[in-house]
DNA sequence: GTGAAAGCGCTAACAC
DNA sequence: GTGTTAGCGCTTTCAC
């Protein structure tokens, strides 16, 4: 089990250890045989190229970082979220053949700048995917940037001209969700809003407004409720809507996490769904298929997203050419049983 | 921007690097007065240290890798029990300064070995945490083996005399939850089994066994249902046992995930809980507490089992002094709503 | 097409 | 206490 270097694979093949390294980065200008002579060798020797030397030597690592907001500090349980980014950078790396870096921070704190850049340095990772809502955070992005790391921000509300970006339509399609609940003759549609540190979430909220007016509904801000992407809140804003002299009839919640809680508040107040009251989210977490009725939600192509993202980052997509480079994967609706049509 | 290494902090603080080495290793032997001088050098100058260079050296990264099973390869949405596991390991990761490297895989692929193999022989991790079922798999535990990285095993259903590992009291507590609720008066309590492959679910199973015949409750397989620890089996074992001639008046299910899809099948039977039913689970994932009636089930220190698995890898624990250590985290109860006195 | 030599930035072993 | 020297296992540069 002693660890075999590319100094044994070039003495087995009897080649120079530079021509191994060629055919492991798969270098053009190798003869064809040689290049069999030498793959014959890795193969029987089991050679795994060391990848702190090749970090090292080439000032490039096969480590891609994913950046985001940490859960446990706020007591936000976005698991299905974190979860769905991780498995979208996942594929992404096996696809490439990097790892993968998890590394959730605390923006709250002083110092997230300085964790940042030791993580960025010390690991040296090929590039970062940063998910919002620290991809709209200058702070954050700056402290990434000065480190001339290459970095994907995902969501980023809006987006600038010198860093790479990946995001969705939230606002085109929060404006569909909300013409499709105005079709199920809903006049008094509330919102429930997100957190607004979070600009892609914050323009959730816009295409709701447009889909109001889209289709003849005046806003009101009587049918707004100011949520914080918690599950907690849904709840709240759901007791305070519903207790309003004019309720209701559909309650949209800027992410799935708070239409959970605003099922479950409707539940508790005997509430019948969708008769009574129709809901719908965004996002499309697992748990949206799970709730009871199933979530009416819009899916958001978040695991797409970050494999698009991590993918910009890898060797294959050269830097320089993609810099400046925006991305859209569009988002669609996803009808389940928690939307009907209006009472009465 | 230029990088700065090692040699510039030499430099500037007026010693050589070695004594640099030894300050941010924190290694004896430093004159007070030399330490100030070269933190100040290294606050100056913003110095990190090159991970690579590091690990190449020293032959030993500051890396943890977090194996565990895929979901997205089974569809099985256990994102609440990945989130838990990897809050442990990067809280451990956070205090001993070490970063997160995350890893699922598919243990039915032919080749998971291999795969196992390159990450270790590529990324260098100082040890790899090893989550149920993948560690009681002896296919998987002996490829992690053959490299000599350190490895602990989260839950491995069996301890083995030389891998490390850390577990829970399954057993012990399901035995408690079963007494617990026939000291609420049930008398049919039925059980839903997890994942064969997993040993750890199956020590649930004998204690809720061990519970009953210490509650003078005669076992019957007629209130047993085999699962495989999805939401969808609970469902699917819920209608079962329901539409037996004598059917129980408490469901126990092996996980949380099951425990839900209990919840939800009874809800869709108009089935009352904890009037009618009584349902309980295991592991105390987030949904728990979002479910309708919120779940009585048992807090497994998933966090604090992870924590401490990371930790034992990491440089400040002797790998030597402690193979062949064991540690057990005791779970326990959480009663919520789900869970009331037999009907009738 | 292929190889020799010179590092990448750090730690290990030993000298002083 | 502190410094010197020699690598760790690769890639880079440039020669052939």
């Amino acid at each position: 089990m002693a660890k075999v270097t590319i100094n044994n694979v070039a003495d087995l093949a009897g080649v120079s250890i530079k021509t191994v390294s060629r055919v492991v980065n798969r270098e053009p200008n190798v003869r064809e045989s040689t290049r069999e002579k030498v793959d014959k060798a890795i193969a029987k020797l089991n050679y795994r190229p060391n990848l702190s030397a090749r970090n090292l030597a080439s000032r490039r690592s096969h480590l891609i970082g994913l950046v985001y907001d940490d859960p446990a500090a706020y007591e936000l349980p976005s698991s299905g979220y974190i979860i769905k980014m991780q498995q979208g950078a996942l594929a992404a790396c096996r696809s490439v053949n990097y790892e993968l870096l998890i590394h959730p921070c605390d923006y709250r704190k002083k110092d997230v700048g300085a964790e940042l850049r030791s993580l960025i340095e010390e690991a040296r990772p090929a590039g970062i995917v940063l998910a919002a809502p620290l991809s709209n955070m200058p702070k954050i992005v700056r402290a990434i940037e000065t480190t001339g790391t290459p970095c994907v921000r995902l969501s980023p509300g809006k987006t600038s001209a010198k860093i790479l970006s990946v995001a969705t339509n939230d606002r085109e399609v929060s404006a569909e969700m909300t013409r499709y609940l105005a079709g199920l003759g809903h006049a008094r549609i509330a919102f429930i809003t997100g957190d607004p540190e979070h600009k892609a979430v914050a323009n959730r909220f816009l295409g709701y407004q447009d889909g109001l007016s889209e289709s003849g509904i005046e806003f009101s801000t009587q049918l707004v409720a100011a949520g914080n992407n918690s599950f907690g809140s849904g709840e709240a804003c759901t007791e305070k809507l519903l207790e309003r002299k004019n309720p209701p009839t559909a309650i949209f919640a800027a992410n799935d996490d708070m239409a959970a809680g605003v099922i479950r508040a409707a539940h508790r107040m005997g509430i019948d769904m969708p008769g009574q009251l129709s809901v719908a989210g965004f996002d499309d977490i697992v748990l949206s298929s799970q709730l009871d009725p199933t979530l009416t939600t819009i899916r958001q192509p978040l695991v797409r997203m970050t494999e698009r993202g991590a993918l910009m980052l890898s060797k294959g997509n050269d830097q320089d050419k993609d810099a400046g480079h925006h991305e859209i994967v569009p988002a669609e609706i996803q009808i389940r049983e928690s939307t009907g049509p209006a009472p009465g």
